[in-house]
DNA sequence: AATCTATATAGACATAATACCTATAGAGGT
DNA sequence: ACCTCTATAGGTATTATGTCTATATAGATT
C-alpha cells in the first residue's frame, strides 16, 4: 500500500500523509543550522540524517523553505561570493529562528504522544506482533 | 508561539503543522470502526481520545473523512432510520479498509522514529531539560 | 404553538500545502 | 565542445485544510 512507485510517477498513496515533506523539513532546517551555519546546498546533504529520502527531497523544495524561513525571519543569508564556484547564500539562524525552533521541539514532543496513544490502541486491538 | 487564539480567529501558527488535523483522523476512525461499528456523531465523541480537541474536532471535517473512506472503499455504510432520532449513517470497516489501517500503523511508527530522532538531536544540542 | 437544544449529516469556499517539473549558471574535468 | 557537479530559483496543477453555513428530526421547555 505503500510501496514505491516503480514508474517513477506518484501513486498517491493515501497514507502517505500524517507527516508531511515540507513542514517538518523546517525544523529541521533550524535545528541544523543551530548547530552550524550552511549553504543551501549543504543541508541538503544533511538532511537524510532526518529520514529524507531520494524522492523526498527535492532540491527546489528545499531552497523554497529556505526563501520562506527567511520570509519569516527565522534565518537570514547573505551572498557568498568568495572561494569559487557559482555564487551561494550562507543562512544562519536567527533569534525568532531559535524560538521558533523551541516551540517545534513543542510541538513534536505532543505530536509523538499522539502517534504513541495510537499506536499504543492499534496494538490494544492486533497485538503487539503487527509492529 | 503555539498559544490559542483568543479572538476565535486562527494565528496562523506556522508551526502548527507536521501533522495536519484530516489526515490524522482518518487511522483514528478506521481504528475506532475496527473496535466498533458507529455513526458519525458517536466517533465524534470519540476522537477525543486520540488527541482531537475542540477546536480541531470540527463536525464538518469528521464527516467528510467519513465520506472520503466510503469513496475509497475503506468504510461502508447504511442508513439508520429504525430508532428514532434522524436518520443516521452506520459505518462499518472493510477488509481493505483493515488493510489500510495495517499500513498506517506501519507509516506511524516509522514516523515516530523519526520525532524520535529529531527530538534526541534536539536535545543534544539544548539539553534535555527543554523537553 | 413556538422556541430551544441536541442529534445527525452535508456541502461550499478561500487559502495553504504538496509534489513535481523545469530553468539558470559557474567551475572543473574529459 | 560536452558532461557533471555544485548551487539556486520559479512555475503549476492538484490536493489538503480550516472555516463557515445549510438541512433536518426529536424531545424538552416556555
Amino acid at each position: 500500500m505503500c510501496e514505491e512507485s516503480t514508474s517513477g510517477k506518484s501513486t498517491g498513496c493515501h497514507c502517505a500523509g500524517g507527516m508531511p515533506v515540507e513542514r517538518f523539513m523546517q525544523p529541521c532546517l533550524l535545528l541544523l543550522l543551530k548547530q552550524r551555519s550552511a549553504h543551501g546546498y549543504d543541508l541538503i546533504q544533511s538532511l537524510p540524517e532526518f529520514g529524507f529520502n531520494e524522492k523526498s527531497l527535492d532540491p527546489g523544495t528545499v531552497y523554497r523553505n529556505l526563501r520562506r524561513l527567511e520570509e519569516d525571519g527565522l534565518v537570514i543569508s547573505h551572498w557568498d561570493v568568495g572561494d569559487g564556484g557559482p555564487a551561494k547564500r550562507l543562512y544562519r539562524i536567527t533569534d525568532e529562528g531559535e524560538e521558533m525552533l523551541h516551540a517545534w521541539a513543542i510541538h513534536i514532543g505532543q505530536q509523538r504522544k499522539r502517534m504513541d496513544n495510537f499506536l499504543e490502541r492499534y496494538g490494544a486491538v492486533f497485538g503487539t506482533g503487527k509492529l
